[in-house]
DNA sequence: AGTTTAAGTTGTCAAAAAGGAATTTATTAT
DNA sequence: ATAATAAATTCCTTTTTGACAACTTAAACT
């Protein structure tokens, strides 16, 4: 449970203030200071607001051991949401979104390697 | 947050007692049923000890709107690696899955819904 | 150096929340 | 209906919180 650090890395990799996070997620300045030195506890509504504010998830928040999770930047707050959904399709549908998706990662690998490439070639 | 909700679905969904959540996760019986009720606050620490004693991840247990995130976490192993997968195409793609998918779950939606109400037909 | 300004830390304390024992209210079984 | 078990509630004590001022650091400027 190393929170405390978590939020102090992740603030600081994001360039903020304390007083910039402590007001996004309404807490007192002083006491998000505490939450980042462990001398105050974060409940689960502010660790949620937190976690949603970086844009990671909440186990993230409390699990990662001070290393940043993926890219810290915005991730598609709705495609998250949606991403549940899958889950929930029958199993016919939920493979061909995947062929799907593959079909679009494979295409845009491709075009990743033909843009780095393309001098070369 | 529907936590409270989420603790007592959880649980009966397990057939457990109260009394048994409680020990296994060193909170007193009459505060685990303070929290069920939403007449107490989990902690971090709780809600972290919680979730993996139900095998579920403390979002799941949070943002769960009492619905069982069922074999979920275990279904589909791959599923998960490929959703992470989505974020990374570029937007016009992803746009396009997520119609799908929404095209897809209203298709789902409507079986679910037919099958139930099929013989008031 | 000395001054100003911004960022973060610390101490305080009333108010709020937590922990726990005992009690009461279901619920279930005999 | 009674007993037994589970859950909910009450009550009281202890702990933690939230808000603010005061204080320390650090940086920036003259």
């Amino acid at each position: 449970m190393e929170l405390a650090q978590n939020l102090k890395v992740l603030r600081e990799k994001k360039g903020l203030l304390q007083k910039e996070v402590a007001n996004a997620v309404g807490v007192h300045p002083s006491n998000y200071s505490k939450m980042e030195k462990g001398e105050r506890d974060v409940s689960i509504e502010v660790a949620n607001k937190i976690a949603s504010f970086f844009g990671i998830t909440i186990d993230e928040l409390v699990h990662m051991n001070g290393k940043i999770p993926k890219e810290v930047t915005i991730v598609d707050k709705s495609a998250n949401e949606r991403l549940q959904l899958i889950l929930q399709l029958e199993e016919q549908d939920r493979n061909a979104i995947f062929r799907i998706i593959d079909g679009m990662l494979t295409k845009s690998k491709f075009k990743d390697f033909f843009n780095k490439n393309a001098d070369t070639l």
